[in-house]
DNA sequence: GTGAAAGCGCTAACAT
DNA sequence: ATGTTAGCGCTTTCAC
């Protein structure tokens, strides 16, 4: 590989001149010419080490995340990756699964790296995350329980599942199944109180045993629903306000022999493949996940820049896609 | 950030003997213990780019994607890192979102950060791609038409397609619709070669309207199906071979009324969720994804340690998952 | 086992 | 506008 002084040699130039050049910096229209015929020549690629070592910056943005089985993570670094992209910037993707330690050790690997920010779905106690960071931008994504002083994207999941609740409610249901995420995670609150506020404006009183909460896994929204399904009085209509729970589910339903739109009513959460995919088609709230990652990014380069925006949380308002999953009440 | 220089004062050692404890060779017990004590007090970390600069080494893998809306990628990533993680090498990905200039870009990016190696399933044609990479240990996933001289990982596609398509024949279907991705790829010419030997190898002679090829889209699933069904003589079953025209096929079929397992035989290709949420659930051709991550992964780390390997192509065996999607068929 | 010192390739301060 | 040069933090001879 050859370094700048045989690219200098080449051209009949000082080196500083070429660094110059290729930074942007005017020089004379003859030695730009014999600059640029000298790096063709020899395929010059500046070095980033030596260039990182020199200005202790990298042109590179990490990026965290728990898993990478989900369309809601990926997108994320498809979005991310495009605004970055276009401003220069280069994405540094980490997968942590799920592993707090693993999490803290990619985290490392990026600092080492000097990224300029970080953008995560931190899987760690957020604050706990942020509070190893001293100064380096960082845009959180999803999780934001217990944070202080740093910048989230995350969908509006208050209205969103207000909007879902409500759209059963005005089909009539009164006894509606409910399926969380843990309770410990911050998302599930968020989505069970626009939940109840919808159910409370319409003065509808839940029975308690119609919301459940379980780990976000296939079997956990299959558990559940099949538990749904077994009570005395069992909910006309169901709402999932997870992509997984919302797989196990519809596993769920399909075994119960019961049809959906017609003998119960349902709404998903994400699965846009799965929801036109099945039939009839289901009714979903679908996250904007493409915004998401472009807020997130942008929010990012604003940082970097040095706009000081603390504690700024950005919603991303979620869709209710219509299918043909809800019908109304029998009774 | 402190520096080894800090850390070697600290510990009361030249610079060189921390960096070669930190690197691995025996120093005396009692520096051992004063170097850890300084590591830890200072918090340092080793700077990435004077390393790199001096030994010209990243400990860092590269991995080029065409996109990352597809679990088939994405579980490549996961895996892959599984891997090389355990091995103390890092990934590095990027998305060329089916691009071939910005494939390019990302190359270069990915030889500037001097990685040691490169997982890719490149979306130029492969041959281009490896000549770009004089000496790079790499190892190719997926598409692999037209390459000479380079390793390669990927579903052993005949057999999954003849293994789908005898499936089909024993049930009686002798009018078998395929679709397939398009002419211009490697991946569904294998697919079509394999059902047709499957076809062969019972006497079953296929009319041309049967086999349909089109781009990796749903809509081009779903067109190719509705012509299908709108044949004169109608196939009795279906088999889609690829995750985008399973989906598409699955909305064209939910339309026509017709009940997948009764009035027409389905097999789909991955789709792991979907195959589950649908009712009937369908049988599908699953990729073993996550062995593919690993083989490719492996494969790379042999190289990269200076085995030699040249044109090694491993396949990876498919597996048919039964659902309910497949009857027998009428006549 | 240890330390002194050179040098990886680049940028930036300074002099011209 | 261009050139000279110091030095970023590390590893690696080489001498001890």
């Amino acid at each position: 590989m050859p370094n700048i002084s045989e690219v200098a040699r080449l051209a009949g130039v000082s080196t500083a001149t070429v660094s110059k050049y290729l930074n942007g910096v005017k020089v004379r229209e003859d030695n730009a010419k014999a600059i640029d015929a000298a790096v063709r020549e020899l395929n010059y690629h500046p070095n980033d080490f030596a260039r990182g070592l020199r200005t202790n910056k990298s042109m590179t943005v990490g990026v965290i995340l728990p898993e990478l089985d989900n369309l809601f993570f990926t997108s994320i670094i498809s979005s991310v990756d495009e605004v970055l992209d276009a401003a220069g910037y280069s994405t540094l993707v980490c997968i942590c699964h799920s592993d707090v330690e693993r999490e803290g050790r990619k985290l490392d690997f990026l600092r080492r790296k000097k990224i300029d920010g970080l953008i995560a779905v931190p899987c760690s106690a957020a604050s706990d995350f942020v509070r190893n960071l001293d100064g380096l931008p960082v845009v959180l994504i999803y999780r934001m329980s217990g944070i202080g002083s740093c910048c989230c994207v995350m969908s509006d999941n208050v209205s969103a599942a207000y909007g879902a609740a409500e759209s059963l409610i005005s089909a009539g249901h009164k006894k509606i199944g409910l399926l969380l995420g843990p309770d410990s995670n911050y998302t599930p609150i968020e989505r069970r109180s626009g939940f109840l506020a919808a159910c409370a404006a319409n003065n509808i009183e839940l029975r308690g045993e119609y919301i459940r909460s379980g780990p976000y896994y296939i079997e956990s929204g299959y558990r559940m629903t099949r538990e749904l399904l077994a009570l005395p009085e069992p909910p006309t209509a169901i709402f999932a306000t997870n992509n997984e729970l919302t797989i196990g589910a519809l596993n769920a339903l399909s075994e119960s022999g019961l049809t959906l739109g017609r003998d119960i009513s349902f709404i998903g959460f994400d699965c846009e493949l799965v929801a036109r995919a099945v039939n009839p088609p289901l009714t979903v709230v679908v996250q904007r996940v493409y915004e998401i990652g472009r807020a997130a990014a942008d929010t990012l380069l604003s940082l970097i820049s040095g706009e000081i925006m603390q504690n700024k949380a950005i919603r991303i308002p979620t869709e209710l896609r219509l299918g043909k999953s809800v019908c109304r009440a029998k009774n």
